[in-house]
DNA sequence: CAAATAATCTAGTTAACCGATAGGATAAAT
DNA sequence: ATTTATCCTATCGGTTAACTAGATTATTTG
């Protein structure tokens, strides 16, 4: 399931993604047209800011504003971000690797193979998509 | 995240398609070999045997069995039932819909589309995929 | 019949996390 | 100096995941 934070922070891009000048958008703004909750929707975009996505201003005239243009912005990043890592399973993500408890060979796993599967199916999704992609 | 439940699910389905006997399978003989809580285990096995999936014999001698070729048990029911919708929002799920309180409109919301796709890809792989092409 | 076996059922515990909120600090513009 | 708007820390209620306890029921075997 994909957390709120992750949905309001795609909601968020997408809406920034679609105005043409590069002027900064006030939180509320963004809160109000997308129907967000402003104080999460704030945590939400320091995270993008620090991560790398958004520069900020402060003050009057200030916002938020995208650092690159929206078709240089992959989906990939950002969902590792604010959702954590794209596989089902930690013992096949390519980011947040980790090894199971249980099962002592993870080639003769089952679940393993299968989780690989859909981590390649949806990362070839992830990877092709740009900001740009999703107005 | 893939679930413990739905994980341990898997694997205990998948050992029981790897014995070529139809014979009964203890709960504790899995739960061992696979490393899996015998108790937990316990719950995981009943809900499936209780959506159809396995059969089950008391006493001695007893045990839970497939009901059906593993060919022909495909994963996707199987998701849906130990780990719920396999889609990552409600807003796309076929079995499990529910519309959004934020977005008016579906169809123009950006997040919507993107996990429309991720969705079918998915699936398509989990509905072609059974217990025999597991193991 | 009685003992052993193994699934069934009900219920509870614990820890972590999600979504949201509060309240003040900081910085920039007017 | 005042207003504007981001920055930051802390907290909190609610929910769920993962597991555990303990008793019951059904079946087989001696």
């Amino acid at each position: 399931m994909l957390s709120k934070k992750t949905k309001y922070g795609l909601k968020a891009l997408a809406y920034m993604a679609r105005l043409e000048d590069k002027q900064p958008v006030q939180i509320a703004t963004i809160a109000e047209s997308e129907n967000i909750s402003l104080k999460f929707l704030e945590s939400i975009l320091l995270t993008l800011r620090k991560s790398g996505f958004l520069g900020s201003k402060k003050g009057k005239g200030g916002g938020y504003y995208l650092l690159k243009e929206p078709k240089d912005i992959k989906i990939s990043p950002i969902m590792r971000i604010l959702e954590g890592p794209i596989a089902m399973v930690p013992c096949v993500s390519l980011n947040f690797y980790e090894k199971c408890d249980d099962c002592p060979d993870e080639n003769a796993c089952a679940v393993h193979n299968l989780m690989i599967e859909i981590r390649d199916s949806t990362l070839n999704i992830f990877n092709n998509k740009s900001l740009a992609d999703l107005i």
